[in-house]
DNA sequence: TTGCGCATCCAAAGCGCTTTGGGGAAGGCG
DNA sequence: CGCCTTCCCCAAAGCGCTTTGGATGCGCAA
């Protein structure tokens, strides 16, 4: 069933019939209802062939992941997609995956603009400086960003606020009384762990204290980093007495480490993690329960699709731009720092490891 | 540069071009060549709308997965997900990835199908009996599954060979003295998972066993059913000596189980999970390392994106099926029952638990 | 010389939709 | 009463490609 076909059906030509289906406003009320009741009826779907070739746009918003061969790709990825494609599905448009070689990464947005296929785009993981943004905006193409990052020019992005979240979970480990607290955090060129790390120093500084040497590390988020990064810093006299890390695995490798070297998290070491909410690894489910400050990455994927769409028919980018507040949820993987249980919240850390740090105040 | 321009230039007229481009016999060599040769230099590719409406082919393939909101989302999905883009990201097509509500799955099948939106689907996770593959093969529409039904239908697929991979699993630790064997299963619907217990069966019956009541679980594959259903039975007398899991997130919740008895995998307990090389969590690294049954599932999804380009272009599906054979990959998580380190093989476990089994023979 | 087959090429007709540029009828206004 | 709006509606022209159904010219056998 085709345009023409329903046209001819009704007795009414193409173009009222199109016009009808597409809201304009020059077409009767009572045909408009025919039209339709029609459509329903027959169960007419436009040709989306046809209708791109005839409007120039693709109806499709495009998300592009890097791959090289064996290297990782992160599930946070993946449930930023799944709901993304949720939020689509409810659309008329499509979602293409695309897997490019990182290298030819802006080349490939520049291919699938020029092109036509698609109409938007959703950046995940910016860096600080990302060349997607001023690559996208000279390209004319719509796109949302996962995150914010240190470019200028206005874009639309939706972000956690990830500064005040690990700012939040620190004071709460210093007001426990610690004063060696590791930050275990993702890539360093990606913004997510730079505002991590400043929320972290700021807390630390509103103490009058700063991270001991070595105790900030960047690397990908997987439990076997996880793992090495908190076995190196738990295996020395001088140790650190809580862990915040960027993701629920890393968390998972410091558990592992601590029980290696007969540490029970949530009395000899305490451990803070971001949680996306994956859904196949629950903080709450870990031994002891893992706290975390906790922001479904999903429901971000989901109304990032939104706000793509709303880009796409026009939005202006400034007007699209949402920071989220990230919850900080307690467990029994915090406690205060050995030796201090009950103790009171600004006292110096016990435990042998009397390093180098200047006094809490 | 669209397809007029480019025959303008070349003062040739826009069928012989396009012909010519699309490698028909009844152009000129000499004229092929120059033709070639303009569109690299213009760097002119084909407008994939117009080409979809003229030929009616979508130049898309789509992969369904179906969600509910808070519902898990499988990673191993998503693996076989990164393998199919990579693929399909060295072709001219668009891999669409739509999500669908469970009630709907079928209807949307035939929607994207009639309405001529995809030329072709991977159907993954499919149960005993399918319905996807008769609606699919009603509908007219090639399609690659990803394991094998009991559906009677010709249709192509690529398999691993999970009886087999299981049943030899099974069989070393039958070898090593184990005479009770758990098997953490994933949900009883689905194919792999009976494939699975049959070859777990088959080996337990090659020496006269069968397994114990209660020894087979049914769930879905997370970290927390794993522990559940291994901290249940762990925590009788009546023990199993083995686990075979279909998941390391499986696994991962045995070794939490395990440590939580004061129960040490590789000596009081033996693991064994199928590895589908997810890589956020490496058998390799699990402490002690993890023995699987090993085959990536990324490199499936590469190979299924392959054989369903061929499908689409007509191979015939008889000759697109693969069953790929498992690698057995020995680790620390494996010994002799406790008490038996060194001990023959075919000797009854101890450890407190002579329960109702028959002997080994 | 004529006729035929072969190798090349081309004009034009779609594919199914949107959009342009009116056109006719009804109603309001001077 | 004539003219101008306003409201609806429509024919037809694309969008950029593929494909059909010839047309042309040449070599070669009859």
């Amino acid at each position: 069933m085709n345009l023409k076909e329903l046209a001819a059906h009704l007795g009414i030509s193409q173009t009222t019939v199109s016009r009808a289906l597409n809201g304009y406003p020059d077409v009767a009320e009572a045909t408009r209802r025919q039209v339709l009741e029609a459509a329903r009826r027959f169960n007419y779907r436009p040709n989306p062939a046809a209708r791109r070739l005839a409007t120039g746009r693709a109806g499709t918003v495009a998300i592009l992941f890097p791959v090289e061969r064996n290297l990782l790709v992160d599930p946070h990825f993946f449930e930023l997609l799944a709901g993304l494609a949720e939020m689509i599905a409810r659309t008329e448009m499509e979602l293409s995956l695309r897997a490019t070689p990182p290298r030819e990464e802006l080349e490939t947005y520049r291919r699938l603009v020029n092109a036509g296929r698609v109409d938007g785009f959703v950046l995940s993981s910016p860096t600080l400086r990302d060349p997607r943004i001023a690559e996208l905006t000279a390209l004319g193409a719509p796109f949302v960003v996962h995150g914010r990052t240190q470019e200028t020019l206005p874009y639309a992005y939706l972000d956690i606020d990830n500064e005040d979240a690990f700012a939040r979970a620190t004071a709460l480990l210093l007001d426990l009384g610690h004063t060696d607290v590791a930050l275990l955090n993702g890539d360093a060129a990606l913004s997510f762990a730079r505002d991590r790390e400043q929320g972290y120093r700021a807390a630390l500084a509103g103490r009058g204290l700063s991270p001991a040497p070595g105790r900030i590390t960047n690397a990908p988020m997987t439990e076997e980093v996880g793992y090495r990064q908190a076995r190196a810093m738990l295996d020395t006299a001088e140790r650190p007495t809580a862990f915040l890390a960027s993701s629920v695995l890393l968390a998972l490798g410091v558990y592992r480490a601590a029980r290696d070297l007969g540490l029970a998290v949530g009395r000899d070491v305490s451990v803070i993690a971001h949680d996306d909410a994956l859904p196949f690894l629950k903080a709450e489910t870990f031994d002891p329960p893992l706290a975390t400050t906790l922001s479904p990455i999903r429901r971000a994927g989901y109304r990032i699709g939104e706000m793509l769409i709303e880009r796409i028919s026009g939005v202006d980018p400034k007007a699209l731009r949402e920071l989220w507040t990230v919850d900080l949820v307690f467990r029994a993987s915090v406690a205060p720092p050995h030796g201090l249980r009950g103790g009171a919240p600004a006292a110096r850390a016990a435990g042998g490891d009397a390093g180098a740090r200047r006094p809490a105040r």
